[in-house]
DNA sequence: TTGCAAATTGGAATCATTCCAACTCATTCG
DNA sequence: CGAATGAGTTGGAATGATTCCAATTTGCAA
């Protein structure tokens, strides 16, 4: 069962919302909770599985919804490998993402500034980007317990 | 119509082939054929229509097939953008992928070696990556018609 | 309290990809 | 020479994630 937002983070929900005009609701709340409560790169099922134990009536069509407003407006990331199913990740820090063939597990990876930087140093002239992905793919000893969830 | 292979290109194919022990084939031939005469990024679906000028018996299967033998022998890369269909490279130099929102384009960024050297070195110990992959998205001034084309 | 717009819902539709069983073809072996 | 073998090819069916849609439901505002 899934803990309630904090007080600080509904009113990052709230706010987020509010600046492409949309409201909080029940459903978005919990699947909003759900990502946060555990950080492990959740799929759409996943999520939807997990939320559905605190409100057995949800819809897996509103959790893709609530998924893609919150990417909308900036609350959430996909995350994408090959053509996996697509996952999501409430980490808004810069990062890359580490896909363990072994396991199948993702995990963040803290990408300092001056890297950020010297890689858009790298795009001809005339080529604007907004979005960077890097996604590493291999193995880790996964020895220390200490993942990416909460 | 698709020229065919030159006798280099035959040849790399061949002993491609030969090192996972697979032989060349007329459709294998025509497909290779392909990606080497357009390096636009193309789809399974692209190569099959193109492909099927010179071979109009040819079959989506096969496509598929030969594509995914070409991944597993190193001959070609896979590139996948969110979850597009996946698109096909023939570049085997290391780079990566800028692809233009306005126009779909997927344009080849060189790569230099310190910037994997350096992207490499922010993997925490006990992480081993085979494969980084990074990918742009934006927008290009694509005034000039230099794509990535042949 | 009525009306509206946004959200939600369940199910159908879509689309890329994979799977499968039948067939082809070149080669090897008796 | 055939027959047997096995890789490769083929068309169509199956799969699975995602999107679409039309019918409710909900929360407000007039």
């Amino acid at each position: 069962m899934i803990q309630k937002l904090t007080e600080h983070d509904r009113e990052k929900l709230q706010e987020s919302l509010a600046t492409s005009g949309q409201k909080v609701t029940a459903q978005r709340e919990i699947v909003f909770a759900v990502l946060l409560a555990k950080r492990d790169h959740p799929t759409v099922e996943d999520v939807f599985q997990r939320a559905r134990e605190s409100m057995p009536g949800l819809s897996l069509a509103t959790v893709y919804n609530c998924l893609e407003t919150f990417v909308g407006c900036g609350l959430v990331r996909q995350v994408n490998h090959e053509r996996e199913s697509t996952r999501y990740c409430p980490n808004l820090a810069p990062h890359a993402h580490f896909r363990d063939e072994a396991t199948g597990h993702v995990h963040d990876i803290e990408l300092p500034p001056e890297i950020i930087q010297s890689l858009r140093s790298i795009l001809p002239p005339g080529f604007n980007s907004e979005t960077i992905e890097i996604s590493f793919r291999g193995r880790s000893q996964e020895t220390t317990a200490r993942s990416t969830s909460n």
